[in-house]
RNA sequence: GGCGCGGUACCCAAGUGGUAAGGGAGAGGUCUGCAAAACCUUUAUGCGUCGGUUCGAUUCCGACCCGCGCCU
């Protein structure tokens, strides 16, 4: 039997230098890169999502970067299944596919599965959420201690988004949501798993991260910002993330620019602590403790792959 | 030099004669289809300094120090 093929992981928080390992694994090893990032995902929104450049794409194939319209969303379970997809094409070209990407729910949708639960149900979630406005978050814990009171022990009422999908689970499989995560979940197969975790040290991430959110600015955010407010108006979902979020404040005249500045570097570090704590209970990861950028650290990676 | 206002945690800030709200930051955590989202936990024996009054002062009184404003 042959062993299966190689899946590396590539992930990190923001600003660790995930692309640039990236691209020297991939050079290496003839490898192509699966994006693994939320945003990303999404079409013309380029400098505030540091997306590769094009001509750090043309160093390497790049799947799952702009592939979606800002005006719709992208659920993890969409992502899981396109990855996939993506992955099995690379496979039957005998390329090494690197995933990329701070998403950690879709890196774990993607790697681990979800439950069998059901998709999305917009007209109910409609409903949820205007009761939850008008009685507020314990409303709908209520609900939910009635449907399914395992799955509300776990949730707390102050935690809306998860409240209503529990209690859409529950109301359109009519299963208790806590009986179907018994199923387990679908796992991918298929691929021998390394995942490379990028663990550079705290202050000097944050530094980073503080100097990139200037370089956006500086780079022509806003005006893109604009763009994107004229293209697709503010329904397009992206709009309300790091950077973006204060650009539209900034262009409607609610904050300054330096205030605008100061807040986008303020959320990348918020967003950073964040994954940090994600990542570390990810499990088998190789943490390189250092930026992805650097050589060294790179020549670890390398070996990694290798071994 | 005189008068006025103010000095509360890393930052902003409320407050009371009976033992310090709240927000932000920082740190830690949760996460099973909106996740660059949402949510949870946590941080001053201390309220500029030194005295006084009082059973008890961060709160009242006095002096001093620092900052801001005005006046000469």
């Amino acid at each position: 039997m042959f062993p299966d093929p190689l899946l590396v992981v590539v992930l990190g928080p923001t600003a660790s230098g995930k692309t640039a390992l990236s691209l020297a694994l991939t050079e290496r090893f003839h490898g192509e890169v699966v994006n693994c990032d939320s945003v990303a995902l999404y079409r013309d929104f380029e400098i505030g999502t540091a997306k590769p450049t094009a001509s750090q794409r043309a160093r390497a194939p790049h799947h799952l970067l702009d592939i979606a319209d800002p005006t719709d969303f992208i659920t993890a379970g969409q992502y899981a299944r396109v990855a996939r997809e993506t992955l099995a094409e690379i496979k039957s070209r005998n390329k090494l596919p690197i995933v990329v990407g701070g998403t950690g729910l879709y890196l774990r949708a993607l790697l681990e599965g979800l439950f069998p639960g059901p998709q999305r149900s917009e007209e109910l979630r409609e409903r949820l959420r205007d009761r939850a406005e008008r009685k507020g978050g314990q409303h709908l814990h209520e609900i939910l201690c009635h449907l399914d009171s395992d799955a509300a022990a776990k949730i707390h009422f102050n935690d809306i988004p998860k409240l209503i999908r529990a209690i859409e689970v529950c109301l359109t499989s009519r299963q208790k949501m806590t009986e179907m995560w018994k199923r387990g979940r679908d796992p991918l197969t298929g691929f021998r798993v390394l995942r490379l975790g990028l663990n550079p040290n705290r202050d000097a991430l944050y530094a980073r991260i503080n100097q990139r959110a200037q370089h956006m600015f500086d780079a022509g955010l806003v005006e893109e910002t604009k763009c994107l407010l004229e293209k697709y108006g503010d329904a397009a979902r992206p709009l309300s993330t790091l950077g973006y979020k204060q650009a539209v404040q900034l262009l409607r005249g609610e904050i300054d620019s330096k205030t605008a500045v100061q807040g986008a570097q303020q959320a990348h570090r918020n967003y950073a602590k964040r994954q940090m704590t994600w990542f570390r209970r990810e499990p088998d990861v190789m943490w390189l403790e250092g930026f992805g950028d650097d050589p060294a650290i790179q020549q670890r990676a390398a070996l990694a792959v290798d071994g």
